[in-house]
DNA sequence: AACAACATTTCAAACGTTTGAAATAATTGC
DNA sequence: GCAATTATTTCAAACGTTTGAAATGTTGTT
């Protein structure tokens, strides 16, 4: 195979001129005669030369790596984002390193200085559930690299670049539908209260009540941590006092709310094909339920993961100043189904 | 914020020591005095020194990254595998770029050279269904750097490693559990033709068959590209002589099995919830359906992801010869549900 | 006091690329 | 035919790190 390398050196040894003449042959400079690149271009060719990239990022300073910090793959919100993340990033010349923090502080920890030390120009990042502490995110800013976070994000922080799902519009939409449709009963099962998503949409929740005179009861919202018998028992809350049942549901996510309907069928609730569902996430899976919820809140991914992207650029190549802190908000889609 | 980067010439400025010293500090040489080592390891800490990848991997003609070529991350197999890879690539000091190609080849080719540039240290690809050309892959084992082939790979080429599951034992065995529940036309649903597990599984099913005396009916075979309407349309192929219904049906993976589900429940099959149908995938979205499959065949991706990036890193470290190829299967369970 | 033996630090080149300044070659005007 | 332009190429330093060889410093032995 190859033993020497192709480097511009070596095209340089080959066609009797300086490596510089080289590099700029490639890269197209005006000073540099045409008939000479034509011979430097078509040497590259053959040879089959790739630009050492290592090299170049040493040069600029620049690794052309964004880092994306996530807490689940398995999640399809994320993997759709990423979707928007990949296709604007490749555009603009950068690589995606993409890092799993299954949700557990320490291994965000990890990823994060993982992704520090391969000099990431930039870091788009939804926190774990368990993320309080913010100094391994911070030492990004502090080196001069710019962070988005996009989805999951400090709440009380208003010190931070954000673009997330405008879930309160969500959630509001998805109660007001509800009530259009004649329920004065409607249940919400929240997502685990350290995300600031759960109250957002709670705040929806409730607004869409008050603006429609549909009275609120604390019974009827009940709150998990995505753990399945944490689930359980926020679901028996929900449905405990048989005078005040509620007849349909608005859920953190789909997950939970398969999950509500499972159990609730398990337990033969009476009113259980009464019932009408409304959770965030529209997976493709819904159509292959026998009794699928009424709607889907669609919250958009790709949208999010592009919007990062953009901003990120934009920070990265200071058409916006890093301290002048953005808030992105992406509209959800109230989805029918059937 | 930091106007001037740590860098190792800082360090050695501010403690008014040489620039190997400090490497040499740094790296734990024996030959460095420990007070030293004490004294340039605090101020490293105190200052936030984090070293330059690119320059490490410009000097070691490494880039520390391991790439990833596969269709779709939302496709669970995939999503999964790639837990086995992160974790064994991040304990060997790996980073691992994905880059999805869509199953398009155009897309495919991009990604590759853009991994080439990246000088990757080695490639792990699960290729498009419509790849029959390998070049942009070639391109890689040119240069030296390794390429594992992994679910996805070039049939009817040998040479090269690949890491699979062994799909024909996992579809022998479905098939074998349907025969011993008694079943006598059991129909198989393939997948693209072009892709040759399609074809290893139905070697499964067909020696299943064979072994047991059951005899074999070409009209209860069947293919789909995995577009809906052809999957509609084999469907209709498999149920549409009445003289020879199956009453069980082996899927090449579950989202057409669902697909296969409703449509038979959509027309009122009479036999609908007498069939049974098993497929490769194991979703965890089966135990929210009303009439789910009777077993899932569960072909372990992480193990597979796990497989690859060990063979890889070996092939990297040379302890493995690059013309040497290996071929490593994972062995699939069958996973009886209720 | 001289010198071997060892401990420790520094030098200097290298990795492959980019790029402004300097050098050289080619062309033009007079 | 020679200076003045202009076109083209080359020089040289830089990016931040690693590492074998060379230099320097320190002890101990006689």
């Amino acid at each position: 195979m190859n033993n020497t390398p192709v480097t511009l050196k070596f095209l340089a040894e080959k066609l009797k001129m300086s490596v510089s003449t080289v590099s700029k042959a490639l890269n197209n400079y005006p000073t540099i005669n045409e008939y000479t690149k034509q011979r430097v271009q078509e040497m590259a060719r053959d040879l089959h030369f790739t630009p050492n990239k290592s090299a170049i990022n040493l040069k600029e300073k620049k690794s052309h790596i964004i880092g994306i910090i996530l807490p689940n793959l398995l999640d399809h919100f994320f993997t759709r984002s990423i979707y928007g993340v990949e296709q604007f990033a490749t555009q603009n010349g950068y690589n995606v390193i993409i890092s799993q923090s299954h949700d557990d502080l320490k291994k965000e920890i990890q990823s994060a200085n993982m992704l520090l030390r391969s000099r990431v120009d930039g870091l788009i990042v939804a926190i774990s559930k368990h993320t309080q502490d913010f100094a391994h995110l911070d030492q990004f800013e502090n080196m001069g690299i710019p962070v988005v976070y996009y989805t999951r994000n400090p709440s009380f922080n208003l010190s931070c670049h954000k673009v997330l799902g405008n879930t309160f519009q969500g959630c509001y939409q998805a109660t007001k539908f509800l009530i259009d449709r004649g329920h004065k009963k409607i249940a919400y099962l929240g997502g685990p209260k350290m995300i600031n998503f759960t109250h957002e949409r709670f705040n929806g929740y409730i607004n869409a009540l008050n603006d429609n005179q549909v009275p609120f009861s604390s019974e009827l919202v009940a709150y998990t941590d995505f753990d399945k018998e944490n689930t359980i028992s926020a679901i028996k809350n929900l449905f405990a006092n048989p005078e005040n049942m509620p007849t349909a549901l608005v859920a953190f996510k789909e997950p939970i709310m398969f999950d509500a309907m499972k159990y609730l069928k398990s337990i033969n609730h009476p009113d259980f094909d009464k019932i009408e569902y409304v959770g965030f996430g529209n997976t493709s899976f819904i159509s292959y339920l026998d009794s699928p919820p009424i709607a889907s809140i669609e919250e958009n991914p790709e949208s999010v993961g592009e919007n990062a992207i953009k901003l990120l650029i934009q920070l990265i190549n200071k058409e916006i100043d890093i301290h002048n802190y953005q808030k992105v908000m992406v509209d959800c889609k109230l989805i029918v189904h059937g």
